[in-house]
DNA sequence: GTCAATGTTTAGAATAGTTCTAAATTACAT
DNA sequence: ATGTAATTTAGAACTATTCTAAACATTGAC
């Protein structure tokens, strides 16, 4: 159980303000394993832990933390997005029938030798999604 | 330049009805080159075009063909779909700045071994995107 | 501690992309 | 040609997200 103080540390070294919401935010994100959440489920799990922030501060929250490296946003769905809490170099599993994240470690994947960036350019990450679906749900 | 018959053919080898906006639509997407398009650029070129077709059919025709096979559907960006016309394995660059995707050839990316999809799951399908800013856009 | 200045939070409205609905139209087998 | 089933449509509805501007909290100077 990491003391208040590591969390304020944290939000503070990202050069924001360590606010009530924020701070309480970062509990539920950078407490125990690593995670995955989308907006919708941090702020509910904010609720039922009695938290009050708005739903309009977990979205301004998520992505202070991602403009500060403390998160990673992950497109797999179009309907919403993921952070996790893991911004290591890795990859991921989609579980399509509970939309679910899960990591895929690095070293398991390995990409070869990618054309060059335009000029004026550069790569800014590499994502590599593999979805999981039922076995029969064949087509 | 390929005849009509050629996509009412390729539509109803499919299974699908080739009504007058399917048709419009299919020669939009496989006349040429291999395309990546947004639903709302597909409509908007319908509209130049001076077709007579509504949003929602766009909509609708572009996800029967997807179902078909026809067409794959792209997660790279959590604000909308983009649809593209190579069903063939390869990856994608995401030029971020115009949001406009690119094709990585298969053999440019190998992948290694992966974990096993846990019992009664299968792996659907693998998804590199390579994203790519600006270099100025440094932080 | 108090205060002012600045940054943050909030509820609710607004927006964007997409899906739904039910009525009108079209396709096609007979 | 006709009837039935499939398709299309306009517009409403919906969902995730962002915006707005007023209320509030935090910080640093005193």
């Amino acid at each position: 159980m990491r003391p208040n103080n590591y969390f304020i540390e944290y939000i503070r070294s990202a050069g924001l303000c360590p606010t009530r919401q924020r701070i309480a935010l970062a509990k539920l994100l950078f407490q125990g394993d690593d995670r995955h959440v989308t907006a919708e489920e941090l702020y509910n799990e904010a609720l039922s832990e009695k938290m009050k922030v708005s739903l309009a501060t977990v979205y301004n929250t998520l992505h202070q933390f991602t403009e500060a490296g403390m998160l990673r946003e992950i497109s797999v769905d179009t309907n919403r997005s993921y952070f996790d809490t893991n911004t290591r170099k890795h990859h991921h599993f989609y579980f399509e029938k509970d939309g679910k994240l899960g990591d895929i470690p690095d070293g398991m994947i390995s990409i070869g030798k990618l054309p060059e960036a335009p000029n004026g350019t550069k790569i800014k990450c590499i994502d590599v999604v593999v979805t999981i679906t039922d076995s029969n749900n064949d087509y």
